[in-house]
DNA sequence: GAGAAAGTGTGACTTTAATCACACTTTTAG
DNA sequence: CTAAAAGTGTGATTAAAGTCACACTTTCTC
């Protein structure tokens, strides 16, 4: 499999090395009241509007954050993985939740209750360091998401869209075996904002120029630095 | 004028408290080496790409945040006004800038040093919860953003963007003057992000419907609750 | 394992907004 | 003060992407 140089940091949070060699007593403190429970597809975690009780870290599995609109129309922003952390934003700045965050596949995710949490980061000046780099870093992804969205094509997006998600979707300890991205055409479609309908023609389009292949709803990219071109990033 | 109910801190930055009532010891580190200077309009405080040395502080004036594509294109994602800081993100998260920082029109901005920034953060643990508090909040703003430019279309866009441009505008002690706002149809563009003619034609629009009046390139609202609709957030 | 529900692919058509071309106006700099 | 440059408005045209309608396929669920 090809291996691109391409700039994933610039479209990924950071949050996953928050709790990585945290001292003992600040673990002790974190973990104190952390429950850890098991998600079906399609759980919600949390709702916009409602007001945060807690953080979520995820064990196994992916979840979606999106928004959505009065129509109903869902805008997918980002998608975490393994390891990453969830919710502390409106914990932290003691306002509702902005968006929604839901389970796309079955998951394994832990909770932390909001007030271990936020007295974790008053003890300990290491995580909330932490924190301010992590938020700081998140501020840049989210600006390059909106820069994407307003400035790129739709193939564009798609094509940028594939790279970063299979970064996501790539598995420890199998680097060698082929990407497969495992999420319904629909999520994809609001991920890179568009009409389902236009995704598959592209789709249908990177198929017939050997760029990707698929198997059922899963995708395999044969040619990511043929599509790190079209992505048109610099 | 109508005073309208409209969830501005859901489209603005929070950074103008961040250094009000801080403890005298902090205030001195943070100004020990702080220099004040003034911008003519269209100067570039910082530009994506490069290493922060410092953060700006804006006392006077209005600063865009964009950036721009490989073919040139702008994308405004913000307009600072005065009170605001800017440059601390990438400054905290120890990357290159994610963004330009270009003056709109004149203004005085006094500077602070990394080092004396990063020192004060260290030392005040007040100045680096109201980061952490600011900075959660941030993220919801350009999450709120992002859903913006994916799910409305240009004439909503325009609405939101005029009644967020207006309360930005507005001055203090001139509550009763009717707020004008003075930035170019190409900046305006590029901060709702179609382009240039298509502003102009649905300013005309907006004109005829009697929302708003022009005054040169400055734009008076006369209907800030027809606009509101128009914007159709809830 | 059968029926229902959800998800996907495809054609035809419509809509929105971008692009191009150019006249006119305002601002800026020497 | 004046020429050049930058900014603005408008019409004509094109292009990109959304919407609608519907057949087909996969997946859930009982």
């Amino acid at each position: 499999m090809q291996s691109i140089d391409f700039p994933f940091d610039k479209f990924n949070f950071n949050s996953d090395s928050i709790f990585e060699g945290l001292p003992e007593s600040d673990l002790e403190l974190l973990n104190k009241n952390r429950v850890t429970h098991t998600y079906k597809k399609s759980e919600i975690l949390f709702r916009e509007g409602s007001y945060p009780t807690g953080i979520y870290f995820i064990k196994k599995g992916k979840v979606k954050k999106y928004k959505t609109d009065k129509e109903g129309r869902e805008q997918i922003f980002y998608v975490c993985r393994e390891g990453e952390l969830l919710g502390y934003h409106a914990l932290i700045s003691e306002e509702k939740y902005t968006d929604t965050a839901s389970t796309i596949e079955e998951a394994i995710i832990s909770f932390i209750p909001k007030d271990d949490f936020l007295l974790a980061i008053q003890l300990s000046s290491i995580l909330s360091n932490r924190l301010l780099k992590v938020m700081s870093h998140e501020f840049g992804v989210l600006v390059n998401g909106l820069a994407v969205l307003g400035q790129k094509t739709v193939r564009e997006r798609l094509a940028l869209s594939l790279l970063v998600l299979r970064d996501k979707y790539k598995k420890e300890n199998q680097e060698n075996k082929p990407v497969e991205l495992d999420l319904s055409r629909d999520d994809l479609s609001k991920y890179i904002g568009t009409a389902r309908e236009t995704l598959t023609r592209l789709l249908h389009d990177f198929k017939e120029e050997g760029l990707i292949e698929t198997n059922g709803r899963k995708i395999i990219l044969k040619k990511p630095l043929e599509i790190s071109k079209i992505a048109n990033l610099y």
